[in-house]
DNA sequence: ATGCCTTTCCCAGAAAGA
């Protein structure tokens, strides 16, 4: 079985790229995040002809998480319960769900990006953090293989940066994000790190500036597996090729293939 | 150099991304 995630930066403006994609990966089950849609526009009439189901946790303009798969749908979770949302707890957004797909349960998130650290953009992303820990805490110390995995909007070391200097005061990278993704590992997750290709481990280059072609990225599109998952891993890799060419997302898919 | 690109709203330029 293949397990993939990939921040596709609106899954509208990225159809043919998924499309090409999902015929070149043939993952069984893709977490997708920044589909940037509302559910009655997400093309799952593109994705049907593949053999992929969809479910989909859209708002429109920003946000929106989907999950496409193969082996179908079972125990669907919308959202996380205790979301703190964004002013303020009456607007919660779209950025998680979770269901099981054949053999293994699956949870795409698209963790708040926390602007800067003096934002209460940054506060709502903590609290968002601490809030999909509870939410995930039954399926990580579960024995059914689990993955949570997406955008975490967390680079877990200074060498999932480019340049750890040009981070200093910056998001991404301060100890109380990467705390909150130490304790969402402590419910008994591993982070399932890639072979490294072409000399860095990163999955998400800015479009600014040829930062793809430089090298300057991060490691923040990450795949967080409970010990029964973490068993059956055979390969796990960052698909570059993706990142590449007219039209791409400014994230790569990471893939992950399991023995069963 | 507080930018550099891309997407959405929808047709002008702001907001957001990370």
């Amino acid at each position: 079985m293949r397990i993939a995630t990939w921040n596709v930066n609106s899954v509208v403006a990225r159809l043919p790229r998924l499309v090409e994609w999902l015929e070149q990966a043939a993952p069984d089950v893709v977490c997708l995040q920044e589909t940037k849609v509302g559910d009655d526009a997400f093309p799952c009439e593109a994705v049907k002809p593949l053999g992929y189901e969809v479910e989909h946790l859209g708002e429109g303009r920003w946000n929106g998480v989907a999950l496409l798969s193969r082996a179908g749908f079972a125990d669907v979770d919308r959202g996380l319960p205790g979301d703190p949302g964004f002013p303020d707890q009456a607007t919660a957004e779209a950025r998680t769900l979770a269901a099981t797909c054949g053999q293994v349960r699956v949870r795409s998130v698209y963790v708040p990006n926390g602007r800067t650290p003096d934002d209460p953009h940054y506060a709502y992303k903590l609290r968002w953090l601490a809030a999909l820990r509870e939410a995930v805490a039954q399926d990580s110390a579960g024995s059914t293989p689990f993955a949570l995995m997406g955008d975490f909007n967390i680079a877990p070391t200074d060498a999932d940066v480019w340049d750890p200097a040009a981070f200093a005061g910056s998001t991404h990278v301060t100890k109380a994000e990467r705390d909150q993704l130490a304790e969402l590992l402590a419910t008994g997750l591993s982070d399932v790190t890639p072979r490294i290709a072409k000399g860095n481990p990163f999955t998400y280059w800015d479009y600014r500036g040829g930062n793809f072609h430089k090298g300057m990225g991060m490691r923040i599109d990450l795949v967080l597996a409970n010990a029964a998952l973490t068993e059956r891993i055979s390969d796990a890799w960052i698909d570059r090729e993706a990142r590449k060419g007219k039209g791409p997302s400014d994230h790569a898919p990471v893939v992950v293939d399991l023995s069963r």
